[in-house]
DNA sequence: CATGAATGAGTCTTCATTCAT
DNA sequence: TATGAATGAAGACTCATTCAT
């Protein structure tokens, strides 16, 4: 399949290698037929990065369901973990799809699955609201988001143990909400 | 100078538009007067984040002395201040070169002015040592800056007002030092 | 065709003009089409020199079959009068396509032409063996061959007519083989 | 000396590496000074051009006069002899310079020495004019320098050690002028 | 005279996109 | 619908040459 060729060739050789040409290559098909489904080169690159947070949202929304019924902190854990192990499979392609998906903002048509990501976090929180130090509202949710995300990243860049920076990413994300 | 326009290319017209004719362009020199100073486009952005890393590390100089005296807070707030300001004035181009820096890391020569911030940083945490919950080392200092980076960028992404930032960056930063 | 675009413009505009726009202009082809044919400029000046070499190859086949049951002088004859015949048409894209030949050496893959030129005079050689005054070996060949080259070109650098050319010509390799 | 760098560059960097500003820094003056003794690169190279057929000449000459009183063989050898080692301290170097004085013939002011080793070797010839097969004219001392140039040239490509190649190449020049 | 920074035309090469088959 | 040859604008980089100091 193409959008996954294009994932491949992103995280093999990086956005250096990331062209058409090569992308068809590994699909298996004519560059024709590329932009026969994609009309161009960046909806291409918009299905890979909605394929990623739908992806990151069904990880999420397991690791969730998982740790149903514990206390925030092993949910945060859950989560922490999750993300740690699905980056960990596609390190390169995620930060790379990051760094896009800032460019591509402006021309992104559905922020569906984020939205719904947030929803989810939001009302995890919400129902360990008495654990917090304060009230949950939208921008709890997107900066546990950004401090995770940024954290997953980091821990990659330094090749850090999983456990280890787990740890650490749990650390930060209970400090900020709890602390106080 | 060359250095400025390039940043000002990379500012106003992002990574597409930021190529040597139009750095040498808006520099008013030609484009073999760059070739004259930089032996290649990479060398010339490196430049740009070898400034872009000297200028934080003054500005987190500064703000650490200004808040001399002061408890670890004061100083953190400080520092956050200063960093939302500084990224302010060139948002967009901190960002990019963010990104440049992950793909220009292997043919970094020179890494002192980051290891020289880590350093202030580790300096101002041990001196606060009580107020912490648990010892200093790197990886703390480390996910400081990688916390304090990131929510500085979310900040300017979703154009949040200075004060409210500051002040959701300074918890999370606190909250991951002293929570526990 | 690209190669005889090629081998146009080298013969009438020299090294000098020798470009890969003027090339896919005279072929009457964008510059993007060269390029699919060829990685780069040299592999499509390989391409070049490989024409030439078979070019010749078959030019001395030919000579060598028609003046066949005949003795060695005739041979050698049919054959110098072949080649200057055949350099006449290009003199300056052979002459300079020896050059080129030089600079790429380390990079061309196939020498069977040459290979296949030089087992053809060996044989014939041998087949005369009993008129020259030595045995026949590799060396032997090489050298005829550099004599003959060097003297076809300078035959057309001083614009010598073929008849006489040839009979210098002849005389030199004839008094190399047989003399003593 | 300005000269002398050009010489150096281009053995040592090929034609490649032969631009105006190497050579400046080698002979250790500013690219302007360069153009204040030649008025372009070509005027450079034809100077190096110069230089290298005025030493020819003197190597012949040379040789030619220790082979004094002695017969045409021995002043071949003597030759041949002083032009592989003569070519052998700069092989590269001589066989480039062949290659451009082709292309800037038609610039070139002054053959005095070019003519000069032409009369050098016309008088040899004709001393021994009754060891030769034939009569000595301007054609047969063009045609053996041809030949000698050309198989010194090839003798360095093939890395032949220089007894042998001298050994064949007097072979040639003698079989050209004495056979039959 | 010497300098060397500046120039900019020119060259190779890439790659997103189109369109005739 | 699929193909893939063809396109050509665009970009990185070179280097002979000039000229103000």
């Amino acid at each position: 399949m193409i959008v996954e060729a294009a994932a491949r060739i992103l995280e093999t050789r990086g956005l250096e290698g990331y062209n058409t040409n090569a992308i068809a290559e590994r699909a298996g098909v004519s560059i024709g037929s590329v932009y026969q489904y994609f009309p161009n080169k960046d909806a291409l690159t918009l299905a890979l990065i909605g394929n990623f947070e739908r992806e990151l949202l069904e990880i999420v929304r397991t690791a969730i369901a998982t740790a149903d019924r514990r206390d925030l902190r092993m949910s945060l854990k859950s989560i922490v973990r999750a993300l740690l192990d699905a980056h960990g499979r596609r390190a390169r392609l995620n930060r790379i799809l990051e760094t896009e998906e800032e460019r591509l903002r402006q021309s992104m048509p559905d922020h569906s699955a984020a939205d719904e990501l947030k929803t989810l976090i939001a009302a995890l929180l919400t129902k360990h609201r008495t654990e917090l130090s304060g009230a949950v509202d939208a921008d709890i949710v997107d900066d546990v988001l950004v401090i995770v995300r940024a954290m997953v990243d980091a821990a990659f860049r330094s090749e850090v143990a999983h456990p280890a920076a787990a740890c650490r990413i749990l650390r930060a994300v209970e400090g900020y909400l709890r602390w106080h």
